[in-house]
RNA sequence: GGUUCCGUAGCUCAGUUGGAUAGAGCAACAGCCUUCUAAGCUGUGGGUCGAGCGUUCGAGCCGCUCCGGAAUCACCA
């Protein structure tokens, strides 16, 4: 529609003003609401080829435009901006295209469609996954199925941390104290279960330290000789070189966790194509170093440690590789990309990772260009913003982790509340109660936090999370479920809403308002994937909620005498739940049908 | 100290490449269920967009300088 009135008023000051425009100096909006009309130049920069006064030259490609373009119905100028009216017979024939589209994702298709990598939730296992890595998780799912939903080719990759001196903590608390305890023997999902041997580690480790600091040992020598540590860091060394009492051990512990994490995921409703596993990994990146070395790209320290000088990039000095010759995070970084560039042939890598590693990955990527692969420029931090609570951040020491197991099941809890109390859904079976009130909970979570941007660090307020009114998951459901309820309605009527039509109505300022609205679906979903952000999604499914609830409370639908009329209004609401419909579930929202 | 990000109503957040009188929700107050689901709708109050300067016909948005907050700058991951 703009293109097209684009290229009316190009021509339209070519014949008044015998001017060639470029395409940027005509900017056409939507005309806020508070005027009449649908869409506006701003005429300011069409000043210097009129030569005249804004109100004039708003005039005269206004009467241009109502007598050679027929979707223009009218127009009015105000200071410097030119309100086009769009004729009525424009809207209807345009929401009648819309409303034959078999999928309204489709039309956001990229014309090139690249390889994406997205890398997210890469969750420790020593610990069960806490609110921080529910927005990941959230993120990660939501940008893979809008890029995918653009037709990029989309794998879903996680790289899981299973390795390196705080898992041996749990494992050797475990050794310690645990007396055999399993998931089984003590009912305890496996993830909270190692989480708790390594809280048991932290406890006891703290005890032996603040000893030896009474006995008079400095602190920092106090950490570093404290018996458990150092049984620790044997630990480590005996899973480096493969013993097999504790590989078994660590094999064991881990597979309890991994049974966990895949509860807790399958609840968020996010998975995998790939899962890396670091202690593959981390072996590779030394390759990769040492052959930089020996180019020349990095140094060796006297100490046999390996370096790189970034201080040309802006940088500093970073270590690669320890003077012992074990690997560093950054180690394994390296040599995961370029696993995962040679697998995939990727376009691009995101990293849905927190922005506590702006550094790292900024870092990584100088490296990767320093070393030569041409393809570093395809790696994407795709950086977000902490959870913090009403109080502050989220601190174990203080008891103050929000687990992400606690907090669905509490949604889905309050969920249940509300909608016992509200008892619109005593005719159901009890299962069929439950899958509702996990849809509900669930999508009341995941759009409280898919709803902010994902850059900003974010407040989780608990008390507002359980409220289900006003801008919240449930009152996109909501709506969707009263548009589900009609149909039922117009079924019970003896209307099939599949093959009624209509033709030449007369559609209301409302429903104009309801099309042009839907009409801006695809662009959104484009703008979402272009700048990474689900948020801009969720924004618009409210903003077109909000807009449908005050059409259906305004204008009886089924209660409507003209067929034309009533039908126009079923398939306007048929479009809105579908579009409401693809929208949730570009964030990874499930649509109960009842609520 | 360097780098990156953030600062919009009491609180939580929107605000597309600079455009008209800066928008929602929550909280407060006042209304609307005999009619398709009231998890809804309508109204009222609430703002020097952190501060200042600059660019521009026009700045919440761009540039500079401050102020405030977060993260990071590890032989942790």
């Amino acid at each position: 529609m703009e293109i097209n009135l684009k290229e009316k008023i190009k021509e339209a000051v070519k014949i008044i003003y015998n001017s060639d425009v470029k395409d940027d100096l005509i900017q056409i909006q939507e005309t806020r609401k508070d005027f009449k009309g649908d869409f506006t130049l701003v005429v300011f920069p069409l000043l210097r080829f009129s030569k005249n006064t804004p109100e004039k030259t708003g005039e005269m490609i206004g009467q241009y435009l109502t007598k050679n373009f027929p979707a223009v119905s009218g127009f009015n100028v105000i200071k410097g901006f030119l309100n086009l009216e769009i004729s009525n017979a424009w809207w209807v024939e345009f929401f009648k295209k819309l409303a034959s589209e078999k999928s309204h994702i489709e039309a956001c298709k990229v014309s090139e469609p690249e390889t994406i990598l997205v890398e997210y939730s890469s969750p420790n296992t020593n610990k069960p996954l806490h609110l921080g890595h529910i927005r990941n998780n959230l993120l990660g799912y939501s940008l893979y199925r809008i890029l995918s939903g653009c037709g990029h080719r989309v794998i879903k990759t996680n790289i899981v941390n299973d390795r390196g001196i705080h898992i041996c903590k749990s494992m050797l608390a475990w050794q310690k104290f645990g007396n055999g305890e399993t998931p089984e023997s003590s009912g305890m999902k496996g993830d909270h279960l190692v989480g708790k041997y390594y809280v048991l580690f932290e406890k006891n480790y703290k005890i032996q330290i603040e000893k030896l600091v009474k006995e008079g040992m400095d602190e920092a020598e106090a950490k570093n000789a404290a018996l458990l540590m150092r049984e620790t860091r044997d630990m480590l060394l005996k899973w480096e070189s493969g013993d097999e009492e504790v590989f078994g051990l660590w094999k064991m512990m881990n597979s309890w966790v991994y049974a966990g994490f895949d509860e807790t995921y399958k609840k968020l409703g996010v998975d995998f194509d790939k899962i890396y596993y670091e202690s593959d990994t981390y072996k590779v990146g030394k390759d990769i170093v040492l052959t930089a070395l020996k180019d020349k790209i990095l140094y060796r320290n006297e100490d046999s440690s390996i370096w790189a000088d970034l201080t040309p990039d802006g940088l500093d000095q970073k270590l690669l590789l320890r003077s012992d010759g074990t690997a560093v995070y950054m180690t394994q970084d390296l040599g995961t990309a370029v696993n995962r560039q040679n697998e995939f042939k990727f376009d691009k890598n995101i990293y849905v990772v927190g922005n506590e590693q702006n550094y790292h990955f900024q870092v990584l990527k100088a490296l990767l260009k320093r070393m030569g692969y041409k393809w570093a420029d395809g790696l994407i931090h795709f950086s977000y913003g902490m959870v913090e609570l009403p109080e502050g951040r989220m601190k174990s020491r203080e008891g103050t982790i929000v687990d992400a197991d606690d907090l669905i099941k509490e949604m889905q809890t309050t969920a249940k509340e509300v909608s016992l109390e509200l008892g619109k859904l005593s005719d159901f079976s009890d299962e069929e109660q439950e899958d509702i009130f996990r849809k509900i909970g669930m999508g009341a979570l995941k759009y409280y936090i898919l709803k902010v941007d994902p850059k900003k660090n974010m407040t989780f307020n608990p008390a507002e999370s359980i409220d289900f009114n006003g801008n919240t998951g449930p009152f996109i459901q909501y709506t969707y479920t009263r548009i589900k309820s009609v149909f039922r309605k117009a079924e019970q009527m003896g209307i099939n809403i599949e093959h009624i039509l209509f033709s030449g109505v007369k559609a209301g300022t409302k429903e104009i308002e309801l099309i042009k609205l839907l009409r801006k679906f695809s662009e959104t979903v484009s703008a979402a994937a272009a700048g990474y952000s689900p948020a801009l999604i969720a924004n618009y499914c409210y903003e077109l909620s909000r807009e449908y609830n005050q059409f259906y409370h305004d204008f009886s639908i089924l209660g409507e005498d003209d067929e034309e009329i009533r039908n126009f209004r079923l398939i306007l609401s048929k479009v809105t739940s579908e579009i409401i419909h693809s929208g949730m579930w570009l964030l990874g929202i499930e649509m109960p049908e009842r609520m």
